[in-house]
DNA sequence: CTCGGTGCAAAGCTTTTGCATCCGC
DNA sequence: GCGGATGCAAAAGCTTTGCACCGAG
């Protein structure tokens, strides 16, 4: 899925809604990391996206990045991985359906897949603990059954 | 659970098969820090399992501790949590029913909990996507709705 | 006696913080 | 112009690594 503008217009009005209820400033960095993200495919980490940032028309700082993202997270246009390591990895999450990740224990490989029980799970404990949901991270951790499977271990 | 010592035997046998079955050290340091784990409750961090063992019979290193962690997480005698925060978080897992976590948004505070359908989903998504799952952490992120609920932003 | 394990400290990495400067409002 | 935001670099915090010494096999 390449850069989708029409999306990237309604996420940045959902952004500009957000920051103008807490008001904070709508500054270009803001704008340009948020764009620079909803180009971007997949998971990304803090490094990586602050390098692709460094060779285009914004050079932001690293405080700038991380500053951003907390901001999107907040307002749920990014979402938030650990997995497992001590490397928090981001992806958007405006205009995509709700996924979890599968982890491959060879090779560390990320797969998506979606099942709805999760929601039941969750509505389920919610009435027990008298807790409500925001959401949640479900992570698998697998290895490939396929005999021709390619992710074996470098 | 105060310090089980039946347990602890059958733990330190399974550790003790593990270590055989690798070729490597049954050293004293391995076995005083399974004792400590299996002797503390709920969820530690390492820096505070380095502190508690500071002051008993064994001293042991940081490295040794990361070491020995790494170890007993491999044999499934210990599981490590990443609670969205850069923190590696461990706690015994032999002997006691599969859980999971949800984690208090406005204080941080971990409950655990069951929920048997998790089981269905990880059977699906195996089926599906050709993997053989090992583990699964599920995570729900919610705030408490009690009205007297004392998890309280400080 | 060998070589893996330990202890200690230094190094590595990600993330946070402090402060001067900048610019949105 | 005020005060929040940025940029840079230093600091902090967790984890890993290097190396000399120790001790399990």
């Amino acid at each position: 899925m390449p850069f989708n503008q029409k999306i990237y217009e309604e996420v940045k009005q959902i952004f500009i809604a957000y920051l103008e209820s807490k008001d904070l400033r709508k500054t270009p960095e803001r704008y340009a990391i948020l764009e620079e993200i909803y180009s971007l495919d997949g998971h990304f980490d803090v490094e990586s996206l602050y390098a692709k940032m460094k060779d285009k028309e914004y050079r932001v700082s690293r405080a700038t990045v991380y500053n951003t993202l907390d901001l999107l997270v907040e307002c749920d246009l990014v979402s938030k991985h650990q997995f497992g390591k001590n490397l928090a990895q981001f992806e958007k999450s405006f205009g995509y359906k709700q996924h979890d990740h599968l982890i491959c224990t060879e090779c560390s490989k990320v797969t998506e897949f979606c099942d709805p029980r999760i929601q039941n799970i969750q509505n389920t404990v919610s009435e027990l603990l008298h807790f409500k949901v925001m959401h949640h991270s479900l992570i698998l951790y697998a290895s490939c059954t396929k005999v021709n499977c390619e992710n074996k271990k470098v």
